[in-house]
DNA sequence: TCTGGGGTCCTAGGACCC
DNA sequence: TCTGGGGTCCTAGGACCC
């Protein structure tokens, strides 16, 4: 049976929940990112509003550039809590129409709305009112494509951005899909749509012209689901999303940095960070990521399991201190650090004789992290330091 | 000219086992 | 002295997405 899936994405979602709460930013160029500093910040654009793009800005634009092109706009840190809780109101539209939700990211969402027409009208039906809903009860405008399929639609909601709407019939697909640039196709990037390009193929219609075999000396194992994506065949479910793999937390030196103790102490604080989300959602690691990027832009990592899973800072941070010392030091001095968990379990999975795999004083230390946890949830992120992290402090810490 | 931070998935090569 | 073919797990890097 053919079915009606819709994909919503929310328009320049960060920055219109910035205009959204400040008056005084509509209308107006608004670019959310890094600091720019005057001209002379590190960092990319994490999203910018329309008037902002008419200048030339997109997201993932250096804030340098960005701050060269538009120097009227607005410039904004992210507020990634803000956009959680708005997110949330969202969402919380969006499962009145279905359970058969799938976030995709903070503001985009598959639904399956397959045999909504009783109800709702049918899935066109259900994607106008979603956006009139998500515009008068939140301030916010959404882009909806309405599909037989995930890829379609979401194509379909991209389209005519912002305050988008495309609906594809079934027997539209092909005709639909056929003119659209390569890249348009999920999973093909610069890398591939270069190496596309250089044996001839301009659009997805001339992909979907291929049989996969014509295709897996370019591509491997992927030219099958390509080739399949590219006909307009899609059969994946809309499922609620599957559990977290990993969890991590980075860091880009305002200047790169040469001294391993601002390093090491870099380390610590994400190493921290990441342990205190592992407890919120309670997860434990049982693998950890190093990640050092040099001044030369060039990446390493290094990873390692943990002799037993973990929740705490202090075990990801030695973990980590043990792959520094791995990391080939040839590249100058240090651009960026960051701190993995791998291997996530769920508290309580796999851990029936706890007790026998605890080191002496674990339980100890997790009345500790709970208590600086509590106080953190009640006074702010940040509200307790180690004594490790506070600068200036005696040599011997 | 400069390139964030959060993720997922795939690949290639090596270790290891049968 | 020469030497198989799987299969699985692990690591590091890279492409891609938002």
């Amino acid at each position: 049976m053919a079915r009606t899936i819709l994909h919503v994405d929310m328009d320049a979602f960060y920055a219109a929940v910035e205009q959204r709460d400040h008056p005084a930013y509509r209308g107006r160029p608004v670019v959310v990112g890094a600091d720019p500093k005057g001209g002379r910040g590190r960092g990319v654009v994490a999203a910018c509003s329309y008037e902002a793009r008419a200048a030339g800005v997109r997201s993932a634009l250096p804030i340098s550039q960005a701050w060269r092109l538009c120097p009227d706009a607005v410039f904004l840190r992210p507020r990634f809590a803000r956009y959680a809780q708005v997110s949330e109101a969202v969402f919380s539209v969006l499962c009145r129409y279905t359970d058969r939700l799938e976030p995709l990211s903070i503001d985009e969402a598959f639904l399956d709305v397959t045999g909504s027409d009783r109800l709702f009208g049918g899935g066109a039906a259900v994607g106008r009112r979603i956006k009139e809903s998500v515009r008068e009860e939140l301030g916010l405008v959404a882009s909806v494509g309405v599909a037989p399929n995930k890829f379609v639609a979401k194509v379909a909601s991209d389209l005519e951005k912002p305050d988008g709407f495309v609906v594809v019939q079934p027997e539209e697909v092909a005709a639909f899909l056929a003119p659209l640039p390569l890249g348009r196709l999920w999973g093909v990037g610069p890398k591939t749509a270069d190496r596309l390009m250089r044996v001839g193929l301009r659009t997805i219609g001339d992909v979907a012209r291929l049989r996969p075999r014509d295709l897996s000396g370019l591509l491997g194992e992927g030219a099958e689901h390509l080739v399949r994506l590219a006909r307009g065949e899609d059969d994946r479910p809309v499922e609620p999303g599957a559990a977290a793999k990993s969890l991590g937390a980075e860091t880009t030196f305002e200047e790169d940095v040469d001294d391993p103790e601002v390093v090491r102490r870099a380390l610590l604080a994400l190493a921290d960070r990441v342990a205190g989300r592992l407890r919120r959602r309670r997860l434990r690691a049982g693998g950890v990521t190093l990640k050092l990027r040099d001044a030369r832009f060039v990446t390493c990592t290094r990873s390692a399991l943990l002799p037993r899973p973990t929740d705490l800072g202090d075990d990801l941070y030695r973990e980590a201190l043990a792959l520094l010392a791995r990391v080939p030091r040839s590249g100058g001095p240090v651009r960026l650090v960051g701190v993995t968990a791998t291997r996530l379990e769920a508290q309580g999975e796999g851990t029936v004789q706890l007790g026998l795999f605890e080191a002496p004083g674990d339980g100890r230390r997790r009345e500790l992290f709970r208590a600086v946890d509590a106080l953190e949830a009640r006074f702010g992120a940040g509200v307790v330091t180690r004594a490790a992290l506070v600068k200036g402090r005696a040599s011997r810490g």
